[in-house]
RNA sequence: CGGGGUGUAGCGCAGUCCGGUUAGCGCACCUGCUUUGGGAGCAGGGGGUCGCAGGUUCGAAUCCUGCCACCCCGACCA
């Protein structure tokens, strides 16, 4: 085990505080609630918004930029919305600061308060739609397709670097369509999206399923999901996207001709990922030794650690090799700190998830061959020098097909099927994990099993298949399984 | 907002119950030498309003009162 970090198994809270604080990633602000996302954090961060992004972009997607604050009177429009987010809002209330007429400091300046409050951000479907109305008169302004990136405020009780902080940062997709089709359609492409995203860069397998009415968007017709595993046993709701059907159009008046000069209301989507993907990254792959990062996302792929004797000739090596790397477009560093010993830069390596580190020194170059390790299972290997730039490459894409079948092999073995609540509440303490179980489809016998046993409908799986049952609480009928676990 | 816990050097902690040398240890930091294939060794050194404010006492990190901050577990949530 690494030097400061707990075990996963001892205390998996303090082992993931440790993993973050230990590889750099962020720490809390001494702002309520906040968090500062270090260098190393961001460029995880980078990398994965960077390829959403591109993947935003292929999907026929544009970025703009909505403001930050939104009058107090917009989020009331729609009932729902407002409900879901009244809670948790940030609200400025004065423009002005002024010396304080007593003494020290400075204090709000009273006849400075503003006429109408203006909230910051919990999310922005209320400004972005009042925006819309403006942009949209006919059918051939349709379908609009605008994502931007940017920071929300929601004022939770409790904080967790990553997984719950006051700000995060995120995109936030807002669609408009002139069909109720076509915006189911978008909605659950970028649910595919994000699906391949996560199974594909952040090598983390999700289950896609559609949202309980419980667990729905506020103001959203559907909510689809896709739900990841951590190696806790807890779910984690790793991106969401929604079809608003016509509830934001019909709030902010926004209609449209369509072809046969009749005037309807637009149909709506909207989709969003977080920096909460951050915790998935770390809580899905890591261990003891620290963070792992999947190839395909980690700002440095390959490190090499030279063992100091025949400097020279080992820098000689070293430059070869990472120009090698270079121009097959992998990111390498050199890390010649010479205040480090090789066996510190070993562990630091392994601390910050690196996925392969190539050592050379001068025992192996008389033999021709450097040391190749990777992460993920900490395998070391002797490589002929002049072999080691294809090694590495396929490597890299062994590590990320392994981290991926890990995973799933570790999720499968966490989905259970019940069909008793005896059982059920066994699997829950004993194993966690998803639990499969039937349900009679309401949602007071979905909050009563939360009350017995902290679990929540996670989704109900589109891939799954309808199945006569009895819900395992009430004995009414249920026609499929939904998937239930205790979540982030 | 309820239940529990913790505040002592940059970080992690001991000391507090039972008041008493100059407040200690590990990591980190600085200097020097030797080292360098898995978190180096030795020697020397710097760094503290003991969370804050009162009180008790010859004497308080330690006892008393009040306050503050942070963490964990709940409620809320992506």
């Amino acid at each position: 085990m690494a030097k400061g970090i707990k075990s996963r198994g001892e205390d998996y809270s303090q082992w993931y505080q440790d993993i973050v604080k230990h590889a750099n990633l962020a720490e809390h602000s001494a702002v309520r609630g906040c968090m500062v996302i270090k260098p190393y954090g961001f460029a995880i961060w980078e990398n994965m918004r960077d390829q959403l992004d591109r993947m935003f972009k292929e999907t026929g997607h544009v970025n703009a930029y909505f403001p930050l604050f939104i009058p107090k009177s917009y989020l009331s429009r729609e009932a729902e919305h407002v409900e879901g987010f009244a809670k948790e809002c940030a609200v400025v209330t004065h423009h002005r600061l002024m010396n304080d007429p007593n003494g020290s400091g400075v204090v709000v300046d009273p006849s400075a308060k503003l006429e109408e409050e203006l909230i910051v951000r919990p999310t922005s479907e209320t400004i972005i739609w009042d925006t819309y109305k403006n942009w949209i008169q006919s059918y051939r302004d349709l379908p609009l397709l605008i994502n931007q990136w940017a920071n929300v405020v929601r004022w939770e009780m409790r904080t967790r670097l990553f997984l719950r902080t006051a700000e995060f940062l995120w995109q936030e997709g807002h669609t408009a369509h002139a069909t109720r089709q076509e915006a189911i359609e978008e909605a659950e492409r970028m649910q595919g999206v994000y699906a391949d995203f996560a199974e594909e860069y952040m090598a983390m397998p999700v289950i896609k399923g559609l949202k309980t009415a419980n667990e729905r968007f506020a103001g959203a017709e559907e909510t689809y999901t896709i739900e990841a595993l951590m190696q806790d046993g807890k779910a984690l709701q790793a991106g969401t996207s929604h079809f608003l059907a016509q509830n934001f159009a019909k709030a902010f008046d926004v209609k449209f001709l369509n072809e046969n000069n009749k005037e309807e209301y637009v149909w709506a989507t909207s989709w969003g990922v977080s920096t909460r993907l951050m915790g998935a990254l770390i809580m899905t792959h890591s261990d003891d030794e620290g963070l792992i990062i999947p190839p395909k996302l980690a700002p440095t792929k390959v490190i090499i650690v030279p063992i100091p004797k025949p400097q020279a000739e080992i820098d000689e090596h070293a430059q070869k090799i990472m120009k090698a790397l270079r121009a097959k477009g992998i990111s390498v560093e050199y890390d010649t700190d010479k205040k480090k010993r090789p066996g510190f830069k070993f562990a630091e390596s392994e601390l910050k998830g690196i996925p392969v580190r190539i050592g050379i020194g001068k025992r192996d170059l008389e033999k021709g061959v450097v040391e190749v390790a990777r992460r993920d299972t900490k395998e070391k290997n002797s490589i002929g020098i002049d072999g080691v730039v294809g090694y590495v490459e396929s490597l890299l894409g062994e590590i990320q097909q392994n981290l991926y079948n890990k995973a799933l092999k570790f999720r499968a073995e966490r989905i259970t099927e019940v069909d008793t609540m005896e059982d059920f509440k066994a699997v829950l303490d004993e194993k966690g994990g998803f639990v499969s179980a039937p349900w009679d489809g309401t949602s007071e016998t979905e909050l009563k099993i939360k009350d017995l046993t902290k679990a929540t409908i996670r989704c109900i799986p589109q891939d799954g298949e309808l199945e006569a049952g009895k819900d395992l609480l009430t004995g009414e009928p249920s026609d499929r399984r939904v998937l239930f676990a205790r979540a982030y």
